[in-house]
RNA sequence: GCGCCCUUAGCUCAACUGGAUAGAGCAUCACACUUCUAAUGUGAGGGUUACAGGUUCGAGUCCUGUAGGGCGCGCCA
């Protein structure tokens, strides 16, 4: 239990013994943003001072007195309007370290969730026969980070990356594979070449009505199942899903499924049907619609089903997709994480579902926008945006002359190892640590840094401490035996903190599902190697003055390095042994 | 027209959901490598949190209004 945790529970029972068992707000714990406050804190007396018409510092000094002798924190003091502040006593510091650095799961401290929820994470979603843009990244990188938080955390996770294989962009692909296709470069690299029909096409259809018309009947055609134009849609899926997956590689991701809207498309007239049976859809204009009176801010706004022409859409699929990841799946919670822009179409399509019966918990996970040099939204249409697949090549050779910078003289496969993984490790930092909803201008500087705040901060501060272990020059199950062994004492400043510090992971990670929040994991893992940093500079390790503060020392990176690595790892990065 | 989201240091962003003196990085300046890796550390300067009201012990955070920006609103996904 994280040390806010047992906090909290210690002064409900404090409160209990002051006579106070009703409450308007559960006590929170909260930490200080100041040591002089002393670790953590809390609020609860100037809450209930408020209710209870009564003198918040007085009120605070009778839970101090009653707070429990055996809790974590030694006696709380009262400070300010009415804080209770609480110190935690360094040997639960030190204890809680040497539980780190001994654990044989690595856990760093956190106990999986009580309540085990089967999730499906909906995310990425390309379209197919379009390569992916700088601004895929944000779906794709927040939503495996999210999976695996949520897996971490003792959820059982399913991870469904639900690619757009079945939309009208398929009129004119299938127009242009038969008429300007140039079937050598395609063989040569697939992508390119489905790009540029796509592109071609796509210009040709904004000028020419005939072009336009010619690719509408090509849908219609593929829709009613004729068999040259499933077969040409069938290869460009695979091609594309071939070159998808050299990215997901690339990036360390992975999917359990990929069920993209194609799969569906039998579920989409039954669906459709029985919503019409039910009331819950009706007949306007010709198309099928929900319509939503009672709800304020869908009172205009209909969702459509059924187009006119018979057609289904977006919303069709996405509902047909919620049964059959409730049927089959049995999903207690879907997480979709697409971008704000759709706010309204999840708003629409969760409030169908409820009327429908499903009891399953829907969230859009929304995210800001990566805007182009004009401060507008990338387009795919536009044609000119950059390449994920760019960016993650420019990132990879940037951190590789960083290395022959910095470390010449390592082996190129060493080198080449390193700059993947400070390349990639860089791009995801740069996305995860800024709050999801925030629109930003893509720009290589920023997505690329490798100084300050950044992946490579991160990973440097491991590869230091696994320097350490390996200048002490001993066999893997000496070194083994004094971490089992040894115990940690903190006196030092810098080792009060950086164990501070290594205390709050397991308090973090609930913070990050709670609010979808994985830029909370990257600040905080940014002041546990700042607070590492310190430490190397301020304790040597290896050179400290007696083998007890050595060993003890030893302890603490190894913590450290646990804590660091997990916490990365979580956020789909690797750590380098050198760089 | 209606709805949703933004506006915090010169720049890029945080702020644990109402807490104490609003924090980091970049950039600028000054120090620290014969030392466990300087992709680092120590310190300095930099703020009317867009603006005006309100709620209360306490507001960047909540409510109202104003200005500026983005996005979305029936047959695309």
């Amino acid at each position: 239990m994280s040390f806010p945790d047992q906090l909290t529970n210690d002064l409900k029972s404090a409160l209990t013994s002051v006579g106070i068992t009703e409450l308007p707000t559960a006590p929170t714990v909260t930490v200080s943003q100041d040591t002089r406050f002393g670790d953590y804190q809390s609020n609860i007396a100037m809450v209930l001072a408020k209710v209870e018409k009564k003198n918040p510092r007085e009120l605070a000094q009778q839970i101090a007195d009653h707070f429990p002798e055996d809790s974590i924190s030694a006696k709380p003091e009262i400070a300010g309007p009415g804080f209770i502040n609480f110190r935690i006593k360094p040997e639960v510091f030190a204890a809680h370290i040497e539980n780190v650095a001994r654990d044989p799961e690595s856990r760093c401290g956190h106990t999986p969730v009580a309540e085990a929820k089967t999730i499906v994470l909906d995310f990425s979603a390309p379209n197919v026969a379009k390569p992916m843009h700088v601004g895929h990244i944000r779906s794709t990188i927040i939503g495996d980070t999210l999976a695996r938080i949520a897996r971490f955390s003792g959820h059982h996770v399913i991870t469904d990356n639900h690619i757009g294989d079945w939309g009208t962009q398929f009129g004119m692909i299938i127009h242009g594979w038969k008429t300007i296709l140039n079937t050598s470069e395609l063989e040569n690299d697939p992508i390119t070449e489905l790009l540029r029909v796509y592109k071609t096409i796509n210009d040709q259809c904004k000028a020419d009505e005939s072009v336009r018309n010619l690719c509408k009947a090509e849908l219609v055609a593929l829709q009613a199942g004729d068999e040259e134009n499933l077969q040409i849609w069938q290869r460009c899926v695979e091609l594309s899903i071939a070159g998808l997956k050299g990215i997901y590689e690339k990036l360390d991701i992975h999917f359990d499924h990929w069920l993209g809207e194609s799969a569906f498309n039998g579920r989409l007239a039954p669906l459709v049907t029985r919503l019409i049976d039910e009331k819950i859809a009706e007949e306007s204009d010709g198309a099928i619609c929900v319509f939503f009176p009672d709800i304020k801010a869908l009172k205009d706004r209909p969702c459509l089903i059924r187009k006119a022409d018979g057609g289904f859409l977006y919303a069709t699929t996405d509902l047909a997709t919620i049964d059959f990841r409730v049927q089959e799946w049995q999903a207690d919670e879907i997480w979709y994480v697409v971008g704000a822009p759709q706010q309204l179409h999840f708003q629409q399509i969760f409030e169908v579902a409820k009327q429908m019966g499903h009891k399953v918990a829907l969230n859009h996970i929304a995210h800001g926008s990566i805007l182009g040099d004009d401060h507008k939204l990338m387009r795919t249409r536009s044609g000119e945006n950059v390449q994920l697949t760019d960016v993650l090549d420019e990132a990879v050779s940037r951190s590789r002359a960083a290395i022959e910078a910095k470390n010449p003289g390592l082996s190129d496969d060493e080198k080449d190892d390193i700059s993947e993984i400070v390349g990639i490790g860089s791009v995801k930092f740069a996305e995860l640590s800024q709050h999801r909803m925030t629109d930003y201008v893509f720009s290589w500087e920023r997505m690329l840094a490798l100084t300050g705040d950044t992946a490579p901060y991160l990973q440097y501060s491991a590869v230091r401490i696994q320097s350490i272990f390996r200048k002490l020059e001993k066999p893997q199950e000496e070194i083994d035996t004094l971490l089992t062994t040894s115990p940690v004492t903190l006196s030092e400043n810098a080792e009060l903190e950086l164990a501070r510090q290594i205390s709050r992971f397991p308090e973090i990670i609930p913070t990050v599902l709670d609010g979808f929040r994985p830029n909370l994991l990257c600040t905080y893992l940014l002041d546990l190697a700042r607070a590492f940093h310190s430490f190397f500079e301020a304790c040597p390790v290896l050179k400290a003055e007696d083998k007890s503060t050595i060993n003890s020392r030893l302890v603490l990176a190894h913590a450290t390095v646990r804590t660091l690595t997990t916490g990365l790892s979580l956020l789909g990065m690797k750590v380098p042994e050198k760089m």
